[in-house]
DNA sequence: GATTTCTTTTTGTCGTAACAAATATAACAA
DNA sequence: TTGTTATATTTGTTACGACAAAAAGAAATC
């Protein structure tokens, strides 16, 4: 069945019970030492496998507390910022565009932090781009987004199913990515904006 | 010092040196075994540390070649996040929540000035928001408009025009995704961004 | 009944060890 | 030189074990 390792194997038949609603979203989940009987495998296997269901937003783990089925939460929320928009300009009857300046991955302080409610260097993903709208210049946004919500790619994911994916969708097309994300060391510029007042 | 775990102080430690430039770019990094040595810990610690890295962006390893520090060539992972939003956007759709967080009309200077090529002390409509999904906060985004586009943009239109365009979201599309790169002058964003006075 | 204390459960961290898999390097043969 | 083969390096996976830390639950004490 599955040709890759024991991790990935009990991953996605985890995988598979969640998304099948064998476990209830929001409450318990087996434990470490559960899964080690029910796979007869070690303990480091189970984790990680769990731990690669955790980063990728499926799990909340708790010391002391045990494991629980993330709700379907947020993988969703991403989707209003290019559909509000879109809708924004349909209204007015133009074609909109987005162009991506930058993205990099910062560690949370301060005043990020304390918006998503993180521990001090969560990563955060951080994203700046350009709209326009028929060709001109509409709109300049920067949007922080917590690592944990919008986890990082899998390689797998990056190798097959990504576009395929991206194929059933809608038409969203992805123009290819061809060159050089900087990769910010970017606490100097977190704090920059840090030090912009608010109101 | 740090009172986290040795991962997360080695972690920190290895962090420095990489945005210090100890560890050029793009190229070799210590082995696991070397850093075992240099820290006198176990490989399953070095690999954490590593680990972590890794996913947060700053480090790229194979198998077999070793491990190296991701300069602005090797950026995989990043480079398809922003598909993966894409891909998993679409997928779903589901409600949201946006807090207004703060608006008002700075003028624009530097970088803002330049992207939307517009006279310096042209009227700049910056909007800070917080998405909420089921309650938690998922993104922190700031947006920076120009009068002329969108001329008086109120709080209630700001807090209103997303569930009303939320309706028609469904057959609306994105026209167009399209990755432009600019390499980037993050000094000049960073002065810009600090620049910008608020009332 | 309420509070404290002990015990149990469960996840987190760290160590050791062995082998697999992928790559690089060196040695050898044609 | 070129191609092949063998060897060494390096990261990936899995197992086993021990203890720490956090939370929950039970028991004892006031």
């Amino acid at each position: 069945m599955s040709q890759s390792t024991l991790q990935t194997a009990i991953k996605d038949e985890l995988l598979s019970r969640i998304k099948s609603g064998h476990y209830k979203e929001g409450e318990k989940f087996p434990t470490e030492y559960a899964l080690c009987e029910e796979f007869d495998v070690s303990r480091t296997t189970v984790r990680g496998a769990l731990n690669q269901l955790t980063t990728e937003g499926y799990l909340v783990r708790q010391q002391g507390r045990g494991t629980f089925v993330a709700g379907k939460k947020v993988q969703q929320t991403l989707s209003y910022t290019p559909n509000n928009y879109a809708a924004q300009l349909a209204v007015q009857g133009k074609r909109g565009q987005v162009a991506l300046i930058d993205i990099s991955v910062i560690s949370a302080s301060g005043q990020i932090a304390s918006v998503f409610e993180a521990e001090d260097n969560a990563p955060i993903q951080k994203i700046e781009r350009i709209r326009h709208a028929d060709g001109e210049p509409t709109q300049y946004e920067v949007s922080f987004i917590p690592w944990q919500i919008a986890p990082g790619i899998t390689k797998e994911q990056a190798e097959h199913s990504l576009f395929r994916t991206l194929a059933e969708v809608h038409d969203v097309h992805v123009a290819k990515t061809t060159e050089a994300l900087e990769i910010a060391l970017a606490d100097e510029k977190v704090s920059a904006l840090l030090d912009c007042p608010l109101g």
